[in-house]
DNA sequence: ACTTTACTTGACGCCGGTTCAACAGCGGGA
DNA sequence: TCCCGCTGTTGAACCGGCGTCAAGTAAAGT
């Protein structure tokens, strides 16, 4: 570990750069321990970077874990758009597809972003229950959309409910899913898409 | 606030008393603050008690934690028995209402326990995953006893990914009912029961 | 009253978060 | 090519909460 730490040659980036990396570091150590035990220094050195610069691009340590969640936020909500006019039962699975395969590609930022609901503070919660809403309405607007649950979908104050707690289930079966492999991404993507519609 | 503490009368409690008051307040103070942002000093000023006294009952913080959510795990475990012999249909509405009036009166420790698994380092976890793993295995048992369902379940790996799933959805929508009770405790069950009926 | 033991007090070391003044690499102007 | 200013970056010191410990205090049981 850390092979390329004491020789490397001091690097000066932009700042996009050196914050983007930063990120980087910081999803993978949030993805694998617990917000306490992420110390700043230990980001720091993997950056091979001084303790001070990290503070110099976030505030406190909160602000920085704030900063990885919103960066994974973004990228969801970039990638899951809806696609409008096509039927629920076909943009499920499309959209499940693009779904797990971005938890594939991203699998540390997207363990980190799920921690910011149990580990983070008001503002890290914030923007967590932000993401989560965004994906919600894109859901119930799909579900709207379609003729065969209709507009009236809307106005159910369980359904809110109801495909909150299925996004629930996708991240835990997702999660699950990360740890250990053994079921195919097409097994996963039928297994959630049948709670969804088991749920309706 | 803190409207008694000064002027208290030093009390003496048993062990088991004490250690089951500071459990309290630690599980009321863990539910509504990350982590790191709950001071031993907090707890121990709560509870009318010196910050060393603490430290004679829980070696460390973790384990101050990590006993809270125990004692929660504990008490979930408990409640949550299957009743053998009765179909999974009818057994369900009575284990959700069970469950979620649990939910109600132990709203602060249910909060926390959901916390340790984001918010807690490996031993935490451990515990926390052993309870849901023992629910896991309580739906599980009680699927495998009913002749709708049949021992073979079982034997479907996904079967056992589904079960997690549905333990995530009911979890996220009990802690949602928590938040802001819209829905009525029979709503809230029903809607847990379509899902893991939808899913199966 | 005497014993037991829950409990207090206060001082200390340690360690990680946070601050800040100084330093050093890089681009631009002469 | 040299110098200069901008800004990325450093290193060390500060602070506050965790955790330790030894010596004591006082409430219950007998």
């Amino acid at each position: 570990m850390a092979a390329n730490q004491g020789e490397r040659v001091r690097r000066r980036l932009s700042t996009g750069e050196r914050r983007e990396q930063l990120l980087s570091v910081g999803a993978r150590l949030f993805s694998e321990s617990p917000y306490d035990e992420v110390w700043i220094e230990q980001v720091a050195e993997i950056a091979g970077v001084s303790r001070g610069l990290l503070y110099h691009y976030f505030p406190t340590k909160r602000d920085f874990f704030a900063a990885v969640v919103e960066r994974e936020s973004e990228r969801m909500l970039r990638m899951s758009a809806a696609v409008p006019g096509v039927p629920v039962r076909e943009q499920l699975a499309a959209g499940l597809d693009t779904y797990l395969e971005h938890v594939r590609a991203h699998a540390h930022g997207y363990r980190a972003f799920h921690r910011a609901d149990a580990a983070g503070d008001q503002a890290v919660r914030k923007v967590y229950q932000r993401a989560l809403a965004a994906q919600e309405r894109q859901i119930l607007a799909a579900l709207a959309a379609d003729p065969e649950f209709g507009p009236r979908a809307l106005e159910r104050p369980e359904l809110r409910l109801a495909v909150r707690g299925w996004l629930a289930f996708t991240t835990a079966v997702s999660l699950e899913w990360l740890r250990d492999a053994e079921l195919s991404r097409e097994q996963v993507r039928d297994l959630c898409a049948r709670a969804l519609l088991g749920v309706l």
